[in-house]
DNA sequence: TCCTTGACTCAGA
DNA sequence: CTCTGAGCCAAGG
């Protein structure tokens, strides 16, 4: 579904640098990444983050998928939420009454500088602007 | 070729 | 703060 592999692994590879008990946005996981070659910055600016969540509808099994949620620090709905929260809860992460989780106190600061630098990434930009999906 | 269907996000009411 | 609507790319039927 996702025209970029290399945009995929990139996903993927951030993921994993998130700790247990942090959880990371899709949005926050794409805007590390530059746009796909092909792809206008424009447009990759809208649809990123719905292609991190294609990527990580993908993901291989190394990969902790359950600490990547929506902006909204909810867990979008669809087969395998329940387990997706029973694994966060499990790692100390608390959901509300209403399923959401505090990102201001389990939300993951992202990458060091170190780590963007070792991997030829820029930093996060300000603001991770807005979505648009696949 | 047309239409549907997604692990999304943000602006505005 | 919560809820709604619109924008969005690509694969698969």
């Amino acid at each position: 579904m996702l025209p970029d592999t290399a945009f995929k692994s990139m996903v993927w590879k951030i993921a994993r640098q998130v700790p247990a008990g942090r959880v990371a946005t899709y949005g926050q996981i794409a805007g590390l990444i530059p746009a796909p070659e092909g792809i206008s910055p424009e447009q990759y600016q809208v649809a990123r983050a719905r292609w991190a969540g294609q990527a990580m509808a993908e993901c291989p099994p190394d990969v902790p998928w359950q600490r990547v949620i929506n902006a909204q620090g909810m867990i979008s709905p669809r087969r395998g939420a329940e387990e997706q929260r029973r694994l966060l809860e499990a790692e100390g992460v608390v959901f509300d009454g209403r399923g959401r989780i505090d990102l201001a106190r389990f939300g993951w600061p992202g990458p060091s500088a170190d780590w963007l630098n070792a991997n030829g990434l820029a930093a996060l930009e300000p603001k991770d602007r807005q979505g648009g999906m696949f």
